[in-house]
DNA sequence: ATAATAGTGTCTTTCAGACAGTATAGT
DNA sequence: ACTATACTGTCTGAAAGACACTATTAT
């Protein structure tokens, strides 16, 4: 690697020979992959747009624990691969995906996460573009679905004594195809130390789960957050947007993400510095056409 | 854990009693923290105000690999630990720091990040205000030392054909004491596809290194990039403050890390919100008192 | 008195929110 | 002609940038 100026060469050379890493047990790694979408539903009226759905991509797990359960795509980490490789190589077998934007999200390290044994799992965020949608079952999974994400607040609590501020908030996750309906109820607890105002630690737990495997209903939960947060203040918005798009498309996908109403004209004010006018238009919609943009890198 | 209902009940129990982990070998899971705070340099005039310096906290390897060089505070995962649980242990261990605001950063799992064997480390951003200062080296380590830090773009190319943006961006990040300096050349490469104009892949590497250990200088860059993110836009710049602070002392904060001077009267206006101000006043300054202001939490 | 910082007032500019008003294809 | 959406113009108000001006203490 690189040079190690202050210790004797040969020294060092017979450390790493000698250097056992069995001395103790050591857990687990692996990825799971959080696969967005955002999706037309059919249209109710010629006249109408399609209202949009955010989809998250799940398999149906085929083996224990939580067999017949759905999942997040996902799985162990070779001792030949990056983290990073795992998550696209796992992804690519189990969903036939690849080639996708895919950042890192976060490393879920608790104990007793997995009934199996001591699993720290390193989730992704994945966004894809429904023109991508050839997604079909890998080797390992029995089955691959998008379900129609619903994530609702449903209990909010604030507590306070001399020391803390304790706040919780109890979220009902729910997934839904159409012949299938998973939910999970998960607490979130945060506890602010009074004295010097200063945040100290957020606690995610899994009150009640129907149909989803380990604790990938947080990490949806998760997700999601952070997807919220990441779209207002940067361009990840356009991963799950095909090549050409409307302004109102692209719009409506800032609306369900951000599960609030935009107006037109502001919306368009503040994103005309990213997107690009083609000469292209929408056609046979029952109303105006409407231009296509793209992208406007750099 | 959570109910199963589809499943046979005896049929799991005994496939979780068969589950053998040893099946592959697994990589090891280390923590790294980066410990950053803001410290008052030497005043020059008994008038002017003390400089404030950003400095990380980094410790002296006693052991091979990178014997003698400087490393972050980390160690590694027990089995019977969490990982946060394993990044405030160790912190401990190794620098009696503890009970300080620390939030995740990023996992780091490259196959050749440690000359040793396969590692994966989950790194840390852990903030501290500079009435804490009780540090002194635990039993791990020989010698802990706060460094200033000095970080600056020193070469920027972009490039281009039909199919992609390639910048790359080389960082020269240097880390000094009184009596020592250490320093690496970071070579940041980001791929953007032009087609869609989507982000693919931002690749760090080590260009060069000069007592450094590991792939830890990457971890140190990344940890400010994120810092002078989340400052604009959350209140983390709170856990670099004692518990009384003056306006001007925060702003100071606030300009080391963003790198670039501010107004003071915007900035007053912007963070109104979130300070409260109590009774107290410098003195001995040499110069009009400053009103003392603590944190409003919520 | 002076140096150095503390703190405020206000003009300008920028940008988001609100909403009315015009434009246009398909039936 | 009617419907639903596309798209623009402009008023308003909030917030950031710029900068001058006043206030206050230790030496």
């Amino acid at each position: 690697m690189d040079e190690n100026s202050n210790c004797n060469i040969d020294d060092e050379m017979s450390f790493l020979e000698n250097y056992s890493s069995d001395k103790y047990s050591k857990p687990s790694v692996t990825v799971d992959m959080l696969v967005f979408t955002v999706m037309d539903e059919i249209k109710k009226n010629y006249r109408k747009l399609a209202e949009k759905s955010l989809k998250i991509l799940m398999i149906k797990r085929a083996e224990h624990p939580y067999k017949n359960q759905w999942a997040l795509p996902g799985g162990f980490v070779k001792i030949t691969e990056s983290v990073d490789e795992a998550a696209i190589r796992e992804l690519e077998s189990e969903t036939n995906v690849s080639n996708i934007y895919m950042e890192q999200l976060y490393t879920w390290g608790n104990v007793d996460r997995d009934p199996r044994t001591r699993v720290i799992s390193c989730s992704y965020l994945a966004l894809l573009d429904n023109n991508n949608l050839k997604i079909k079952a890998g080797d390992d999974a029995k089955e691959v679905k998008w379900f129609s994400i619903r994530s609702k607040k449903v209990d909010e609590d604030e507590r306070r004594d001399e020391k803390a501020i304790y706040k919780s908030n109890t979220i009902l996750l729910e997934l839904y195809s159409e012949d299938e309906k998973i939910s999970s109820l998960i607490k979130i607890e945060e506890v602010k130390e009074v004295k010097e105002g200063k945040l100290k630690k957020i606690n995610r737990s899994i009150i009640q789960n129907n149909g989803i495997s380990f604790d990938h209903s947080i990490m949806i939960q998760y997700a999601l957050e952070r997807l919220r947060n990441k779209i207002e203040y940067t361009n990840i918005a356009f991963n799950l947007m095909p090549d050409l798009f409307t302004l109102t498309e692209l719009q409506k996908v800032y609306e369900i993400i951000l599960d609030k109403e935009l107006l037109a004209a502001a919306f368009r004010r503040k994103i005309a510095p990213i997107v690009q006018e083609t000469e292209h238009f929408t056609k046979d919609a029952g109303h105006r056409p409407s231009k296509l943009f793209k992208f406007k890198f750099e």
